[in-house]
DNA sequence: CTGAAAGCGCTTACAG
DNA sequence: CTGAAAGCGCTTACAG
């Protein structure tokens, strides 16, 4: 389970002390940096440890410190680029700040979650970023507190309680979608994607809202639940298809959803903004070049993984400040797909 | 640059001896399930540890221990669901084995990668998993050896040194690729995408061999370089349509990049596996509901990420085993892009 | 400015 | 089967 303990002993400070012919503190005092220490002493020390090829034990510093540099980001599916895209951005923020992060991936599933949270909590994280998997209960957040572990929720809320959160505003990007369609005159505009959860619910509210702006009845007929996959946008859009081959319009769940509707689309001889217009969400990378490009609501997933490190280094930084919650602004991206 | 130390004290293995009235080492051996500790003795201690909601010190444990359960994971680009699914494979097996992962992505930048790799060491990473970024001296192998710490390189190979590998069979793969091109009788293929380092000299090594068997010369003028991404291929279709209309067929360095080209096709009224027959490689998972599903070659990203936690795991298990080379039977796949 | 001492929370022989 | 002691590699007051 872990590995052996390595054979040859470590060079510590206590070496680098005998070498340099001071004592340990000094050594601790050099290698933080301490204007305490003569330059010329400092000079001795740190070439007696680049000699000996010292290595700074981070974990025993840890230890008596009581401290850490190390955050645990949990994400529920790295195998959407949209998780990829915010991990991606979290962590290069993370790093600039000086933090190492120990990364887990739960797909989806509430047990894994709980174990890597543990772990977690057993390195002494300073803090812990979460897209927590479907179905995680809202208690959650309570009990990170609890264990007195600064916390960032990401994409999902988790319920009303009292954390810092950072994800995209779900209903207003899908009724920014939803009316680019109801502009280019379209009247019925089906829901393609999308199984359960919060986000679901967010954004088929804003669908509704959009269209009762437009004063269009909503007609359930018009969704299709699909999971938010390729495979399941595919699905969803050959479902949309056979019954109902009139609609010539659609707003996924998210992009992932789109590409497989996209692909669906090529199948059956359609090409989306020729003869069927067709809206994503998320703005991942690959939207830009999809076939053809994907008109979609940018929700800068890189910004919004940033965004989410931001509000966990401040936290860490004053646990007393107030939660805040970032929603990100989306931003109607029109390209080729309507 | 690290969080503040806690106020409250925590609750010791000394706090839960106390209450279950026992000693210290008693605690510290019902925790690791000791056989020498009678079943009441044990369920008492886990009761108090419990009842005073103890936490393990992994840091503590590990520093007195001189062990760790943490393995370094770097990554060098996160953008390329490739490496996001290789990244999943590799996670999932290594939380199974115990392990937790310390992950870095370098985006291809070398000093950051340095930056990582240093981090890992002061963490005392049990291992490294390393995607080396572009540019990555191969004696960088020799120095993480000298370090002590169990390696494993992935994807892209570090020079003739002695270390454990798993990658895809790149030469073999694009071989395949090209030669089902072949065989559906095209004799003049393109090859697009790529820009130097070795993994593309074996790709084009495959490629040309392909089409060394079938007696055709190979003309430079066929490559299509550009950086390995979907704005790459969107490119490098562009231009192959534009110097070489008569072109029928091209394969593609990696599915980032024929997603691109597909992409262009249908910009220029073409679809591929109609018009125009694409061969991507990789099989990421967009790759089976693209527009139109993709022709490629399967590396297998997950399974190889699984195998580089495999190889990584055995060799920290014994440090002295012989060194192996883990290299994908790459499989053709064909849907409908070719 | 530098040294001796205590201690972070655990594990590991070693006695009993 | 259980307890007392030493020690992993560092930092942190506290003297000098």
């Amino acid at each position: 389970m872990t590995n052996k303990p390595s054979c040859v002993r470590a060079v510590t400070i206590l070496d680098v002390a005998a070498a340099a012919q001071v004592s340990k503190s000094t050594v601790s005092l050099v290698l933080k940096g301490s204007a305490l220490i003569p330059a010329e002493t400092s000079q001795r020390v740190r070439a007696a440890a680049a000699q000996l090829g010292y290595v700074y034990n981070r974990r025993a510093a840890e230890l008596r410190h009581r401290s850490s540099n190390t955050i645990g980001v949990v994400i529920n599916d790295l195998m959407n680029p949209f998780f990829a895209e915010v991990l991606a951005g979290l962590e290069r923020r993370l790093a600039d700040a000086g933090y190492v992060t120990l990364m887990a991936h739960t797909s989806e599933n509430l047990e894994r979650q709980r174990r890597v949270l543990t772990a977690m909590r057993e390195h002494h994280a300073a803090g812990i970023a979460l897209c927590p998997a479907l179905g995680t209960p809202a208690s959650l957040t309570d009990e990170l507190k609890s264990w007195g572990i600064p916390l960032v929720v990401m994409i999902r809320t988790l319920g009303e309680g009292d954390y810092d959160f950072a994800g995209a505003d779900n209903g207003r990007g899908v009724e920014l979608a939803t009316r680019h369609l109801l502009q280019a005159g379209h009247r019925r505009i089906g829901f393609l994607g999308g199984i359960g959860g919060l986000v679901l619910e967010q954004r088929l509210r804003g669908y509704q809202s959009a269209l009762s702006q437009a004063g269009i009845a909503f007609d359930p007929g018009l969704i299709f639940a699909a999971p938010p996959t390729r495979a399941g946008g595919h699905d969803a859009m050959h479902r949309l298809l056979a019954a109902q081959p009139a609609i010539p319009a659609a707003v996924s769940y998210n992009d992932l959803v789109a590409f497989g509707a996209l692909s669906a689309l090529g199948e059956s001889g359609r090409r989306a903004g020729r003869d069927f217009a067709l809206m994503g969400f998320d703005n991942v990378l690959d939207a830009a070049h999809s076939n053809p490009p994907l008109s979609t609501v940018d929700a800068g997933p890189a910004a919004l993984g940033e965004q989410a490190a931001a509000l966990l280094l401040a936290r860490i930084d004053n646990p007393q400040r107030p939660r805040q919650h970032y929603l990100a602004e989306p931003r109607l991206l029109v390209r080729q797909s309507a």
